[in-house]
DNA sequence: GCCAACGTTGGC
DNA sequence: GCCAACGTTGGC
């Protein structure tokens, strides 16, 4: 079966671009996923060698910045057990975790950022749930958004 | 910093 | 199960 392709939000003042650039392999565990449906994605659908758009929020303006590849599929959320991670969660059992992480690689650095407003412009983007479902932070994108934001993001 | 949209919690 | 209160996300 082809590859699915996601969008994941980060804030570029917790974790951006540059932190993934840095990182060990360019590689890092996308923890702290607190909400059931980005939770859902991650634990159940995401496969190894899945196409991830990296995009930064909270940023002017917002964008996609990169690629990135899924290189280890869903397991539970190590932070969720430990007291003294902002990911705490004091419900969450080790025999039936309640967040899960992907590992992500970084694939290319976009020359040229694709940008939320221009992604509201262009009628190909125009329905990517980015826009639709307003703040989810992991989202599913179809092969064509794929093809399209990439394609932008190269110049 | 503001605030709209949305998700979660908890009383009933 | 409903829904008001509350907290968070994230664009601007």
């Amino acid at each position: 079966m082809a590859g699915r392709y996601w969008l994941l939000k980060s804030d570029p003042q917790t974790f951006g671009l540059e932190h993934l650039r840095r990182s060990s392999r360019r590689t890092t565990m996308w923890d702290g996923v607190r909400n059931y449906q980005a939770r859902n994605s991650l634990r159940d659908e995401m496969r190894v060698g899945d196409g991830v758009l990296f995009y930064h929020s909270q940023s002017a303006p917002p964008a996609v910045v990169a690629t990135a590849r899924v290189v280890r599929a869903g397991y539970p959320d190590p932070t969720q057990f430990d007291p003294r991670s902002p990911g705490y969660d004091p419900k969450a059992e080790r025999a039936t975790p309640r967040w899960y992480v992907v590992d992500i690689r970084l694939e290319e650095e976009l020359a040229h950022p694709v940008t939320l407003p221009e992604i509201r412009r262009r009628p190909e983007l125009a329905q990517m749930a980015l826009i639709r479902r307003g703040r989810l932070s992991v989202q599913p994108v179809t092969p064509a958004e794929w093809k399209a934001v990439v394609k932008l993001g190269r110049g």
